[in-house]
DNA sequence: AATTATTACAACCGCCTACCA
DNA sequence: ATGGTAGGCGGTTGTAATAAT
């Protein structure tokens, strides 16, 4: 039996609201209450769907909107509750007072995802000149003004680019965000769970996305995924596979091969990301680790693959990466086979992602696609903790991420 | 000035779920 | 237990607005 329309659609007008229907709307539903939406419209003499009548007021008319940019705060408030939520929209509305999901949604579609993706490109740029690269803001396109744009030189400062931490869970979301409107989060002694966004989920390893977030967020006396700034305790199922990665590649090792990678000409992170910059940041990143953790098995080589290739490429998870593959290297065959010692290895994957080990072909300039492990990146069979849903998404992922490189020729010719 | 390309965003569509008879 | 309905949601589309050519 086929589902009966929410309305009769015959006669009914569509499109763009008038000033004379919002009137009436508003109207009927400030005498009459919401609700019953779809008697609504006949009841207020509306030749519209009651459904777009909800939308209509639930979206334009009522009471408490804000309308008008969204301003920065509630910009990473969005972004950091994605990180959480995922695509929840009204769940992200209802912690930004006045914003609609729609509002949100469109925000994150037009504004935020175009951002990230633009970060993870320059940070995959096969450029390599190695001259540090000014900061320079992409020619405008054509198009309506956003309120974005408007809002000046909010995007192309190095100031906040430093990718917010790895999910961190110790505290119930509604006081990071309470701590968040009352202070900068970034000082905060510990942070608001961070945003994969639909090309970063990947990047979420360590707590994959959960339309049961919100609720799971207050841990409680539940241990930290921190111990004592020393490893990781992610008390999982993942715990047998954690290594206490201090223990075989020491901190200050792992720092100073960075360092020197990051002065060596390198720069694989980003073109709008200065030497100093990204040490700082992979140092941070280590700093905020407590050292070192990984999340796969023996097979975590490829899987650093499979996620850089599907997210966008972060200075965390890139520290974190390297210190996983640094430890790995020994099953690693692009190292063994151009001879390239610990230090290359981690030049290889210092951001985790798949565009960036064709950099590591080193002496010959030959591109190392054919040493990864392909059919595994497809398949994403060692996806941590992956069902199929994961994989699949996984898989669309790293097809879309495919698909928007500009580069269609090298593409083809490197992917077959 | 006219046309084209591109964007932001309002609105729609269809699916899902809770509720009720 | 079942089927119908309303409401809610996320994904997608249509289009007005705007910059670039």
């Amino acid at each position: 039996m086929g589902r009966t329309p929410c309305c009769e659609k015959v006669g009914l007008k569509k499109g763009r609201w008038t000033e004379e229907e919002d009137e009436i709307l508003r109207k009927y539903i400030q005498e009459n209450g919401e609700g019953s939406w779809r008697s609504l419209p006949k009841n207020a003499g509306l030749l519209r769907c009651g459904k777009s009548c909800r939308l209509r007021w639930i979206n334009y008319l009522r009471g408490n909107l804000k309308r008008g940019n969204i301003s920065s705060e509630e910009e990473d408030t969005i972004v950091k509750l994605h990180a959480s939520f995922g695509n929840s929209w009204s769940l992200i509305a209802t912690h930004l007072p006045g914003r609609t999901d729609n509002e949100i949604k469109n925000y994150w579609n037009s504004h935020l995802s175009r951002k990230i993706y633009s970060f993870r490109k320059l940070a995959t740029t096969t450029d390599t000149d190695p001259t540090p690269k000014p900061v320079i803001p992409p020619k405008r396109r054509s198009g309506r003004t956003s309120r974005w744009a408007m809002n000046k030189n909010k995007i192309y400062t190095q100031k906040g680019t430093r990718i917010p931490k790895q999910i961190v869970p110790q505290q119930n979301i509604n006081e990071a965000i309470h701590q968040k409107e009352t202070n900068d989060i970034n000082e905060a002694a510990v942070e608001v769970p961070l945003p994969p966004t639909p090309s970063l989920e990947r990047e979420s390893d360590f707590m994959p996305l959960d339309p049961d977030a919100e609720d799971k967020l207050d841990f409680g006396d539940e241990p930290s995924f921190y111990q004592d700034g020393k490893g990781l305790d992610i008390n999982s199922s993942l715990n047998d596979s954690i290594v206490d990665m201090e223990k075989q590649f020491p901190m200050e090792e792992v720092k100073t091969l960075m360092h020197d990678v990051s002065l060596d000409g390198e720069k694989q992170i980003s073109d709008h990301m200065t030497e100093g910059l990204y040490y700082q940041q992979v140092e941070e990143s280590i700093d905020d680790i407590g050292g070192a953790l990984s999340y796969g098995d023996k097979d975590i080589t490829d899987n650093n693959c499979v996620v850089g290739a599907c997210g966008i490429s972060s200075e965390d998870s890139g520290a974190i990466k390297v210190m996983n593959h640094g430890y790995n290297s020994e099953t690693n065959n692009e190292v063994h086979e151009l001879g390239h010692d610990k230090m290359q290895n981690i030049e290889d994957v210092n951001s985790g992602d798949v565009t960036l080990i064709t950099r590591s072909n080193g002496e010959n300039g030959e591109w190392l696609y054919d040493n990864l492990d392909w059919e595994n990146v497809m398949a994403f069979t060692n996806y941590g903790d992956n069902n199929e849903s994961d994989a699949r998404e996984s898989e669309e992922d790293l097809l879309t991420w495919l698909w928007k490189d500009d580069d269609w020729e090298i593409d083809c010719s490197t992917f077959g």
